[in-house]
DNA sequence: TATTGTTATACTCTATAACTATA
DNA sequence: TATAGTTATAGAGTATAACAATA
């Protein structure tokens, strides 16, 4: 049996159409609640790390600046997260999550872990131990890729 | 050593985090081309599967009939697929791709597939085993629980 | 009446270009 | 001049409500 997955063949199309389906599903599960998905990710950064810089949240969110000053606005609005000046540099800005915010994202942390725990309730013990060292990897891949 | 994947401690939000990541990255990588993501889904599916209804596209997607509507519409424009009268029943209407369509949709799925191929290629060999068994057994499992 | 699809409207998310304030 | 952030504007993607045509 040669290896399948370095093909470029079926095997490759097989796996591009898995990860769309999980990406399609993220997406929809993501969106489930009052929180979207791109609202979640800043939000599950900032509960992560604590508070970030503007610049340093489009960074690593892969959006421009704009994009996240408006996406921070948004969330500022709906009471989630709050700007604090910068004091070594009155340029910048400062985005923490406010406790409304700290207690949504724990909350969805546990509802989107709940959903990928009833997932891999249904895989085979084998898949399940594959899922468990397979996403971890992927994650570290794609980190060293995004800080080349 | 206990079970950590069926945890609901610190594992399981590792495993969320993970699946996150890989979320980002394939917007990031689906967007990257003149295809968004939304459109490469529909349009890999009526590659796939060919001419199919709209209502079927919409319910596919997990997207609204309007919003499949637009999508298609702008998708129409672009030229990248085509409405059909259906000859049964004269209120629906196939969505069908252009030659344009079919050739985008080659070309973008050889792109994810050389993307994939690529990360997949940065795995241990372990990893890159688990990778190949866990996306397609969780596409599989997220298939199942869609058509319940 | 129920289903298929569209139109109208509004919101989130995202981008680029042009701007302000600070370094 | 360069950097941090905002404002202005535009477009994709999505939703719900209201509608038209057909079953």
């Amino acid at each position: 049996m040669h290896n399948r997955v370095m093909d470029s063949g079926g095997s490759g199309e097989e796996l591009v159409v898995a990860f769309e389906q999980l990406v399609r599903y993220a997406r929809q599960v993501s969106t489930a609640g009052s929180l979207s998905m791109a609202a979640s990710s800043v939000l599950g950064r900032i509960g992560r790390e604590g508070p970030q810089r503007l610049t340093e949240l489009a960074r690593a969110e892969g959006v421009s600046q704009p994009g996240m000053t408006q996406q921070v606005t948004r969330m500022e609005r709906d009471g989630l997260v709050r700007r604090i000046a910068s004091t070594d540099d009155r340029r910048g800005v400062l985005v923490e999550a406010t406790d409304a915010g700290a207690d949504l994202v724990r909350q969805r942390r546990a509802e989107r872990a709940e959903a990928l725990r009833e997932l891999m309730g249904r895989l085979d013990p084998q898949e399940r131990s594959a899922a468990a060292i397979a996403l971890p990897a992927l994650a570290r891949v794609i980190q060293a890729e995004a800080s080349m």
